[in-house]
DNA sequence: GTAGGATGCTAAC
DNA sequence: TTAGCCTCCTACG
C-alpha cells in the first residue's frame, strides 16, 4: 500500500526489470487499451518517482503516469505472466518479467509538458535528490506562515510530497510533537529534524518495502515485553493503535478525524505544551 | 454472503 | 465539507 517509499521502490524495480528492453503493454480491463497499443514495442527509458506519482518513460512515446490512490496495487513477477484477471488496468511484459497494475486512481499517457506540470504542483520529496528546490526550506516557507495544523500540512502534497497517513503519525510521535500544532508555531529546528527523520525513515522504507519506525531501544525485546505484530507489516508506535498502550509511556493512544483521515497520537508523549 | 474500511486525491457544492 | 472513484481483505452473520 502506497506512501512515497512504495512508489520510489516501484520506480527502482521497474528500472531493474524493464529499462532498455522492449516492452509489451496491454490493458485486460480495457481502460488503457489505446495507450497500451502506443507503448507496445518500445523500450522503457527510465522510471522515476515524485511523491506518490510514478512515471514510466518510453522512447518517443511519452510517460505513463501512475497514481495508486488508496487501493491501487502493482504486482511484479517473472515470465511467463499468469493469465490476467479482468481488473488488470495495465500489464507490462518482456522476456523475463511482468507487471500488473490494478485499481489506480490514475494511469494515463502524458507528454513531457504534462509531467512538468505535475512536478510543479508537488512539494519537495524527502526521497528525491536534494537541490533545485527539493529541500526542507521550500516546505518551511509554507509551513512557517500557515495556521493549518502540522498534521494536515504533512499530508498536503504541495507542501511535502510522499508522506502518507502512516509516516505522518509516526514522525510526529518520534519528535514528541502535538499533531494539532499550527505550522507557524513549529520551530525551524523542529521542522528540519522532522525532514531529516523522514529522509531516513523513508529510505529505510524503500529498502525493506515496508514502514518501520520503532527505534532499536523501543523494540519489544529491548523493552522486555512480548513480541507484537502490527497487521500492516511494519513496526510502528501509534498508527492504527487506537486505545492500545503507548510503547513508551503506557498511556492510551488516541485517534481522531482530521481532514477526513484517521489521525493517531499519544497525548502524553506528544503534549500540547510541547510547543515553543 | 455482505458490509465496511483502508497507507489517496479531486471535483463540485 | 462531501461524494465519488478504484480494489481487496477482514469481520461479522
Amino acid at each position: 500500500m502506497p506512501e512515497g517509499h512504495t512508489i520510489h521502490r516501484l520506480a527502482a524495480d521497474h528500472r531493474d526489470r524493464f529499462q532498455g528492453r522492449k516492452t509489451t503493454a496491454s490493458s485486460p480491463q480495457g481502460k488503457f487499451s489505446d495507450s497500451a497499443a502506443l507503448v507496445t514495442g518500445r523500450p522503457l527509458d527510465t522510471a522515476e518517482a515524485h511523491g506518490k506519482h510514478l512515471f514510466l518513460g518510453f522512447q518517443d512515446t511519452g510517460w505513463i503516469h501512475i497514481h495508486l490512490g488508496l487501493f491501487g496495487k502493482v504486482t511484479l513477477g517473472g515470465a511467463p505472466a499468469p493469465p490476467p484477471t479482468d481488473t488488470v488496468r495495465l500489464r507490462l511484459t518482456n522476456d523475463t518479467a511482468y507487471m500488473d497494475l490494478r485499481g489506480p486512481t490514475t494511469c494515463a499517457l502524458i507528454t513531457d509538458e504534462g509531467k512538468q506540470a505535475i512536478h510543479a504542483r508537488l512539494g519537495p520529496d524527502p526521497l528525491r535528490p536534494r537541490g533545485e528546490g527539493n529541500d526542507p526550506e521550500t516546505a518551511w516557507r509554507r509551513i512557517s506562515r500557515s495556521r493549518t495544523t502540522i498534521a494536515a500540512l504533512l499530508l498536503d502534497q504541495k507542501v511535502v510530497a510522499g508522506v502518507g497517513n502512516v509516516y505522518r503519525a509516526e514522525v510526529l510521535f518520534r519528535h514528541g510533537i502535538d499533531p494539532y500544532t499550527p505550522g507557524k508555531d513549529l520551530t525551524y529546528a523542529q521542522w528540519t529534524a522532522i525532514w531529516a527523520d523522514l529522509v531516513d525513515l523513508m529510505r529505510e522504507g524503500v529498502r525493506h518495502n515496508r514502514i518501520d519506525t520503532v527505534r532499536p531501544e523501543h523494540t519489544p525485546e529491548a523493552m522486555g515485553r512480548p513480541p507484537r505484530v502490527d497487521d500492516h507489516g511494519g513496526e510502528v508506535y501509534v498508527y492504527r493503535r487506537a486505545r492500545q498502550a503507548c510503547h513508551i509511556c503506557g498511556g492510551e493512544i488516541r485517534t481522531a478525524d482530521l481532514a477526513a483521515r484517521n489521525l493517531f497520537w499519544c497525548p502524553t508523549c506528544q503534549p500540547r505544551g510541547n510547543r515553543p
